[in-house]
DNA sequence: GCCTATTAGTTGACGCTTCAAATCATTTAT
DNA sequence: ATAAATGATTTGAAGCGTCAACTAATAGGC
């Protein structure tokens, strides 16, 4: 009665678990070690690195990090302790926050990114030629549309 | 001086890092509702259901479920609580552990897997031709060895 | 304009994962 | 043989993520 899988599609299926489960244990060690950064936590640093005004809404946030708000909210107090993200309250929507990169949050990713690309390129991008990138992102498109299916992207603050 | 991403790279990077993050999400809820089980712990049913004794020594069991030991001794406590895996002594090694499934695990995933491989169907497959399920499964190998270099097989109890 | 529904975000408790330490068995070196 | 090193696993504490409950503000309906 159910639609097994066949034995292409259930190793892919594992494959992917596999790729999901230790893709993250790959490349924090040298974020960790180098850093004291989660993956996680690099990713939040440089999401707001690179928006307007280094700064994002808390839901844009979130959306950009593939996280849920009340992840986000948690790490967002652990980054603020450290000095790295400041919240403010948003001017055109009382119930928003606005989370902003301070100057010693840009100075720690500036100092974190060169090492933590050299890592992501050996273990990622080495063992792939430039063309199997291009397939990758295509083939991997309409699976992360699959999971993800409400991913518009949101208005940038407000 | 650092190799920097360039733009298919970098997006590359970012959908991977999404698809990790996100794919359990889509496929537990169901899971969970259905069967009061996490993705992991079904994985470590399904693992040990296919065995054969349906049993593995725990090295093994946590090199088929991508976990640390740890994390997998935690996991087979509570699964041992609900009375679907035994643990048991090697007799060729004194310091191994046999991780068996009991016929009450057995009945649990057969009564779990048709409602989880049509959600992993539905939304894994069904978004993807069979061509593509090939082509992935040869440019995720890649990306798999080296993301988790030491993907020996080890033999099998003893 | 008011009442309700919805949206943005935070919080605390609980559960799971990680990490380091500990246990006990086997293997290796001497 | 015996000590030291390695290997398999477990354990408990600490940290992180999820979930449900909560606050507060905006949007919608009439």
């Amino acid at each position: 009665m159910p639609r097994w899988l066949n034995p292409t599609e259930r190793e892919l299926w594992l494959k992917l678990n596999a790729i999901a489960t230790l893709m993250a244990g790959a490349v924090e060690p040298q974020l960790k070690r180098d850093a004291g950064l989660s993956l996680f936590e690099y990713h939040v640093l440089a999401m707001l690195s690179e928006a307007p005004d280094r700064s994002l809404l808390m839901s844009n946030l979130a959306f950009h990090s593939n996280s849920s708000l009340s992840r986000l909210s948690h790490v967002v107090t652990r980054l603020e302790k450290q000095g790295w993200v400041t919240r403010s309250a948003c001017p055109s929507d009382g119930r928003a926050t606005i989370a902003s990169l301070t100057p010693e949050g840009w100075a720690k990713i500036v100092a974190t990114a060169p090492g933590h690309v050299e890592s992501v390129r050996e273990i990622i991008f080495d063992p792939l030629a430039s063309e199997q990138v291009e397939q990758l992102n295509d083939l991997l498109q309409p699976l992360l549309e699959s999971i993800d299916p409400d991913r518009r992207v949101i208005s940038n603050q407000e």
